[in-house]
DNA sequence: TATTGTTATACTCTATAACTATA
DNA sequence: TATAGTTATAGAGTATAACAATA
């Protein structure tokens, strides 16, 4: 199905098969995503965002006042790596780290008014940016796709320790 | 949808909600292959295989003779990147790296017997691993996903530069 | 004792620039 | 001049260990 032809003595492959990979989802996966990742990039780039701060923005709208723990859980990441993405964000006055009366140890995360109204920006431009590589599917597709991907993630999520 | 409820003022949020992010594709893709491949390292550590050394090995076994820097874009990987991956897979006796007379500049990668059989034992794995994390879904949603993820892929290579 | 945020550190994956030996 | 492979290096993204302050 990807063969084309094949080497000679000495000579190159003409094309690349890639038939023992070409039927896994996680390959395919793989794949989309590094396609994806790249326009992304492309597409948060005039806002001096990437995945992982447009990310961890959304979620801190999304839930003023969460702590840093509970954002680096939501974002799946470990919570020393969320301290260098908060500190820039903060640093560009898009949130805010509140200090916790009832717990001194933590902080409570909010978006400034300009962080809510550039996270509100990015969010378009990704919707344009999902427009653009889900161009080919249908709606019927679309749906199965985003159910797919949760499915997946939660049945790998249920069994393993 | 993922919304439960907020925090007052000084409390935690008592659940994170995504709701911003949450029917984003690209946001299911990130988080699916970020399961996935944590189950695809475990798969695959009984071999001594990474997914890249792994892709690579398959893609050697497939075509025989290929250069070096065929492999490096059919992995969609740098030139410089490959050869240490390629030393790696050379070290331990999975492939050889032939000199071609036609091309003194070249060389042809061919995987050996043993890199053939550790291929085969792995590809094993690698299909009970997919099994694993499609379990719950039937053979449309499947066939649906697979062919939405090449879709995209493809639809971002065609249209930018 | 346990938890929140932090610092220090390291490992993997990826890229670019510039080299060598050939073509 | 251009290409195949290489070396050196750097930047993301991720992780763990251990600390200070607080619970």
């Amino acid at each position: 199905m990807s063969q084309v032809s094949n080497a000679h003595d000495g000579e190159a492959v003409s094309a690349v098969s890639d038939k023992t990979l070409a039927d896994l989802a996680g390959y395919r996966m793989k794949r989309a995503m590094t396609a994806v990742r790249a326009d992304l990039a492309r597409t948060l780039s005039p806002y001096d965002l990437r995945m992982i701060t447009y990310s961890a923005l959304a979620i801190i709208v999304d839930n003023p006042g969460l702590r840093q723990f509970q954002l680096a859980a939501a974002l799946r990441i470990s919570r020393p790596n969320l301290v260098v993405i908060v500190d820039e964000l903060e640093t560009r006055d898009l949130i805010r780290r509140d200090k916790v009366p009832s717990d001194r140890r933590a902080y409570a995360l909010k978006a400034t008014i300009k962080g809510g109204r550039l996270c509100e920006r990015a969010t378009e431009a990704i919707h344009e940016h999902e427009n653009r590589f889900l161009a080919r599917l249908n709606n019927r597709e679309r749906k199965t796709l985003v159910t797919a991907l949760q499915t997946i993630e939660a049945t790998l999520g249920d069994g393993a320790s």
